[in-house]
DNA sequence: AGCTAATACATTGTAAATCAATATATTAGC
DNA sequence: GCTAATATATTGATTTACAATGTATTAGCT
């Protein structure tokens, strides 16, 4: 186990949330969120993206269209539905809870640290 | 897929962070940790924990030693070691910059999208 | 002494998801 | 046609959280 290993799960734990997000923000293909991702540092492979992105679909979150490009193959450009909308609304919250939570358990270390030693 | 999938492993992804950092501010045994954890709205189960631990000791994070308890079994406390300061530290800074990333990308979604439908 | 309840550490089997590697398909340029 | 670049997509391996149990210790009661 390294550390590494536990920076990458944090990563992990927002990836869907970022997608939905960055998708919420104006119709994307694929490789546009790879790369808005990683100008966030927050990575995401092709073979982690289009098994979410099909997940996503499936689950009535987002919809796409074919849309030819002047180089290459054509591309899946997507959006959200109405309930990837109301999901992002949801998640939006979860996300601001937990960051509160986790905040408040985790950088007042050396305080509460002085307290408890001082007993 | 549903939502509650994606709330569970955003908290996943800072389970570790989190136990790094309860364990930091004071010697703990499990069930002060699962209770700890609940408290901050973040549940964890003894089926997660326990492993979890087992893997942070042998990463050499964590320490801990035998106390008899006057109303059950031996708890075992656990401490930081000094590479598990260090640890928490590095985990504490890809928190604060991933949190700030994820914002970023996140909560400016309707000026953003005003911005992109006017084009 | 023996039984039950409470407490606590621990393991097993299952399911989900990311990643690395690779496959398939389309377009442009030479 | 052939190659390079661009895109979508799948497969197999690994990791890991969880639910369900299992094992063990202590206190209190009869």
């Amino acid at each position: 186990m390294d550390i590494q290993n536990t920076q990458s799960q944090m990563r992990k734990g927002v990836l869907e949330f970022c997608i939905l997000s960055i998708i919420q923000k104006g119709e994307v293909y694929p490789s546009d969120i790879v790369e808005q991702m990683k100008a966030a540092n927050l990575h995401i492979l092709e073979g982690t993206l289009y098994p979410l992105l099909t997940r996503l679909k499936n689950a009535g979150l987002l919809n796409y269209r074919w849309v030819e490009s002047v180089s290459g193959p054509p591309r899946k450009y997507f959006v959200l539905t109405e309930d990837g909308n109301k999901a992002f609304e949801v998640l939006l919250n979860t996300w601001n809870e937990m960051t509160g939570a986790v905040n408040k358990l985790t950088q007042n270390e050396k305080a509460t640290q002085e307290a408890n030693t001082a007993s």
